[in-house]
RNA sequence: GGAGAGGUGGCUGAGUGGCUUAAAGCGACGGUUUGCUAAACCGUUGUACGGGCUAAUACCUGUACCGGGGGUUCGAAUCCCCCCCUCUCCGCCA
């Protein structure tokens, strides 16, 4: 691992300043289309600025590194200068005069360099605010919508259930079952958290696996990858700033712990500089994910589908800065999720995310729902983003292309398979009549073959 | 947690206040030679932000960068202060 330079955060970088320069009203249209707020004539001219005070700041320091340079040879009589100049005939009196005259002026353009290196702070620190707002610019494709009512359906996939009988919702059958315990989760850890026993450990885990399996089979790498990272972390994925009260944060050692594994795998690489022949860098973890669920008070309250923990298979892809490609990986890494949801056999429909539901990062999103009975409808359980070079920027994840050139990469991720969200509809769609709860054929393996999940003696 | 040693370019490694635009070597790239390879010889060599000229990320040019930040000085890789990280040993612990 090469050492961390100019390791602080946040990295002013968010889109490229000459992209935003030549682009204004794709920029402008894309805040528009985003609900967001962001000042961009204020932040061209603090750019505009910001280049005043370097051209002159940088035109004053050349000059004053050229009268340093004399001056050291007016005062070193050992310089061949000073012994030309002594061998001309000038007396050490004369070279003092002379140098001493270059050293006044030298500390009055000192002075001036102090003053605009506060005023370089300064802009320096508002254009740094002012970029951290700007939105990436979303991809032609994605609807433009003002929240969720603006997600348009792409496809759907499998039937919801028709029940014969009246259906039990989760918390019914797993309290019931004796497999899942939110009671005494509360206890332990306050609401939104909950205990899964016995078959509903195992189910947990199976599903886990099978997401697991499915992914390296596709050519994933596997990693088990740190959950408490450097605060630096989230902001180079974005979650920071905006998302400190989503996450639980460790003050005293400026971590956090990550609400998915994608802030890991996104920034294993962060501050290097890969060789294109290793792209794509495509990445699985399964990991723990803490969410705060701060501004959800009394949202999805019942039962397991918002909680404070839960664990989650994520898939990340690195790649080459090209749109065409970013496209082609962000198809693939929706058809693994889809795959293991058709091999759970559950119904579930794509949906495309619009410009005001995606969130400021993103290029394109699509998330996932599946049909969830209790709720009478689809639940989103996964979510696909691209980013473009939104978060490589922000971590300075680089690559060397085969024409020498050095770009940032392109960044993606997708849910595998998150639970226990997921086991809402399985427990739901997969009820008998007496209560009990078929086990998923593609679980069974990881079950040891228990095919049916029934209440305890 | 305690004690010590360190952080210099892609890598190794010189450099304790100014002719240092960071030596040298390795590697990489380009070229010459060569039946091919190898070797030899010659040359090149990073990042960021600006400016000029542009079709250009080509070329010319300025500034900054020797772990990070601040200080002393006309001038700092070099001296001072704070912080971070790495390594070694000890302690504690899953």
């Amino acid at each position: 691992m090469p050492g961390r330079k100019n390791a602080y955060y946040p990295r002013p970088i968010m889109l490229d300043i000459k992209y935003i320069r030549e682009n204004t009203e794709a920029v402008r249209k894309a805040i528009r289309d985003k609900g967001l707020s962001c000042d961009l004539d204020r932040l061209l001219a603090v750019d505009d600025r910001r280049r005043q005070i370097q051209q002159e700041a940088d035109g004053l320091r050349g000059r004053s590194n050229e009268l340093s340079s004399q001056v050291g040879l007016y005062k070193n009589p050992k310089s061949k200068w000073y012994q030309e100049a002594i061998a001309k005939g000038m007396s050490p009196e004369a070279i003092k005069a002379e140098g001493d005259a270059l050293q006044a002026e030298s500390a009055s353009i000192k002075q001036r360099i102090k003053e605009l290196e506060d005023e370089e702070r300064a802009t320096a620190e508002e254009f740094r605010a002012l970029m951290l707002t700007v939105p990436q610019v979303p991809s032609a494709k994605t609807p433009i919508g003002r929240d969720a009512s603006g997600n348009v359906e792409v496809r759907r996939v499998g039937e919801p259930r028709k029940f014969d009988f009246e259906p039990k919702d989760h918390v019914q059958l797993g309290t019931a079952l004796g497999i899942l315990d939110i009671e005494r989760g509360v206890k332990l850890a306050g609401t939104r958290n909950y205990l899964l026993r016995g078959a509903g450990s195992l189910l947990h885990h199976a599903v886990l696996r099978l997401a697991m399996d499915t992914i390296i089979g596709r050519g994933f790498e596997p990693v088990t990858v740190p959950i408490l990272v450097r605060d630096e972390m989230m902001y180079g994925t974005g979650y920071y700033p905006g998302g400190e009260e989503q996450a639980y944060r460790c003050e005293r050692d400026e971590k956090s712990l990550v609400g998915t594994a994608e802030v890991s795998l996104t920034a294993m690489y962060g501050d290097e500089i890969l060789d294109e022949d290793m792209l794509p860098v495509k990445l699985a973890a399964v990991s723990t994910c803490f969410r705060r669920e701060a501004g959800a008070a009394g949202k999805d309250t019942y039962g397991i589908y918002r909680i404070h923990y839960f664990d989650k298979v994520e898939q990340v892809v690195l790649c080459r800065a090209d749109e065409a490609e970013s496209e082609k990986y962000h198809h693939e890494i929706i058809a693994n999720a889809e795959a293991v949801l058709q091999a759970l056999e559950l119904p579930y429909r794509v949906m495309a995310v619009c410009t005001g539901d995606m969130g400021q990062g993103k290029v394109e999103m699509y998330d996932i729902e599946t049909w969830m009975p209790s709720r009478g409808d689809y639940g989103e359980t996964h979510s696909a983003s691209r980013f473009g070079e939104f978060q490589a920027r922000r971590l300075n994840l680089r690559y060397k292309g085969a024409d020498k050139k050095t770009r940032f990469c392109h960044t993606l991720n997708n849910t595998v398979i998150a639970s226990p969200r997921i086991l809402i509809p399985i427990l739901e769609l997969y009820q008998n009549v007496d209560g009990s709860v078929t086990v998923p054929k593609a679980l069974r393996a990881y079950m040891s073959g228990m095919e049916r999940i029934e209440a305890r003696g």
